[in-house]
DNA sequence: ACGGGATGTAAAAGATATTTTACATAATGT
DNA sequence: ACATTATGTAAAATATCTTTTACATCCCGT
């Protein structure tokens, strides 16, 4: 198992509030996976910058209303 | 060697406009080597959510002062 | 009761990020 | 001229993220 993150998400939140989107349905429109997605979702670890850009876009908002740091 | 990441960033601008921080005290600031400062600085792969965050947190901004994603 | 969709989770393989070690050059101060 | 500091860069090893495959449960509609 990949180590916790100190990272708090808002994806479970943004995806009811957007159309009740799926974790299959986010996974696809930013070329991850489900699984990526659930484990990220979970805050299993820290995703790459990259991946979290794409999350944060499909939402229409920025990194950090979706990621918050706390350390 | 690495993959260019489609994310353009401001470290070295930031690091300039704060005190002439060098790229060995901004990594040892953030706990990570000066060797993966200077390969995101250049752009030559994208850092992980956190150690973006972490460096944000330095120069004292949001995430999107320093990173912009362009794709 | 049954079937389908959404989610949780795990192990192994694959891809990418990060460290470690090492050497190079340019700039600066003495 | 010399030493020191900052930076560029590279190869190999290690750590972390991501995919693939697989199976489980829960919930909802029929």
């Amino acid at each position: 198992m990949p180590t916790p993150s100190p990272i708090a998400n808002h994806i479970r939140r943004l995806r009811f509030e957007h159309g009740e989107m799926t974790q299959s349905e986010l996974a696809e429109r930013i070329g991850m996976t489900r699984q990526t997605i659930a484990a990220i979702e979970a805050g299993k670890y820290s995703p790459s910058l990259d991946a979290a850009f794409r999350i944060a876009q499909v939402f229409g908002v920025g990194l950090g209303e979706v990621f918050q740091w706390r350390a």
